[in-house]
DNA sequence: CTCTGTGAAATTTTTCACAGCG
DNA sequence: CGCTGTGAAAAATTTCACAGAG
């Protein structure tokens, strides 16, 4: 597939599909285009997809089962290995296959299961206490959707998704009328 | 409050808070600062979160769910006006204080309730499905929380929220071990 | 004196454009 | 020939640095 087509795919400038490629190494063919299934083997690698990462996710509302039942996870290497909660009514309920265990249990579930990454799906008012736990406990990366403000150690991961800033953005163009902009994924460039 | 300080709470430069101010207009006291709640009025103004931006979600399992019960949509100028599901099983039922209703009203809800954003929350397969009819129905603005890639027409605003991204780039950094990036808020360069 | 507002410089990102490989 | 890989140019973004307002 040429990079012209990708880029047609993805929304973007065929040099830049281009350049970025080149960037792994030079996985095309001149005259041809570059072997789709290779340039994933590629990507994969390079951007340690091939790694498998224990996941933990606090808090099992609707939106910690929503994530606790997510497809796609398992596909790109995330693990879930624990829900964790803090209700009595929730602790020990099943919800997608796996039994919620109690916020007392944070240490031990970390250590003995590796866990790298934390997701944070409390209300606002607990994610703090919960992001600190995660962090005493030995995690280093963790994605918050609570919609509230955290702080942590410089040498810890948090990156925080705000469900009401992506309405935002679009509320924007809604009102800026003209031209919808290019379709874009969250967080990236790259095309939805 | 001054720029620096500003900028120390949000994780940037100086200079840059002072300049992307700047665009607003002189709301700065040389010498002094800025005043925040002046600002905060300046910034909800230009960005139009005095409008209000009727939402329809549909799809309403536990993402579906979580986003209609998810805290400070309202306190940004967002409304929910709907909720849809295909499955009889949820039509009718009441979720957050609003009853599900059947996706083939959708047409009805869109017009008679001016809804401007719509949301996706159904699985993969239905995404594509969903958004042509929210198109059809005059939706230009669409949130797309289904791990699928869907097409619209280039007038209409689509973005996607990737959840296992987020994820990525948090496994990313910590594969690359060395430092912890800047805390990031997922789609802007803005601070937790 | 302090801190803004902003030209100018530095840096980063994106695009162009083309030599040259297959 | 067609299409990659990549220097070089262009554009956008970020930072510097400082005149001058309060």
């Amino acid at each position: 597939m040429s990079s012209e087509r990708l880029a047609e795919l993805a929304g973007v400038n065929a040099a830049k599909v281009r350049k970025d490629l080149s960037y792994l190494g030079s996985y095309g063919t001149r005259g041809v285009g570059y072997d789709v299934e290779h340039l994933v083997r590629q990507i994969t690698q390079t951007l340690g997809l091939t790694h498998d990462w224990p996941v933990v996710i606090v808090g099992i509302g609707n939106l910690g089962q929503a994530l606790a039942g997510y497809r796609g996870f398992g596909a790109r290497g995330f693990r879930i290995v624990a829900l964790v909660d803090t209700d009595p009514a929730k602790v020990g309920r099943r919800i997608a296959g796996r039994v919620v265990e109690p916020l007392s249990d944070l240490p031990e579930i970390v250590t003995s299961r590796g866990v790298a990454i934390g997701v944070i799906a409390t209300p606002a008012e607990a994610a703090q206490d919960v992001v600190d736990r995660l962090v005493a406990a030995g995690v280093r990366s963790i994605l918050n959707f609570a919609p509230a403000v955290v702080t942590v150690a410089p040498d810890v991961s948090l990156r925080k998704v705000d469900l009401a800033t992506e309405l935002q953005i679009l509320s924007f163009y809604g009102q800026h009328g003209g031209e919808a902009p290019a379709t874009r994924i969250a967080s990236h460039g790259a095309p939805v």
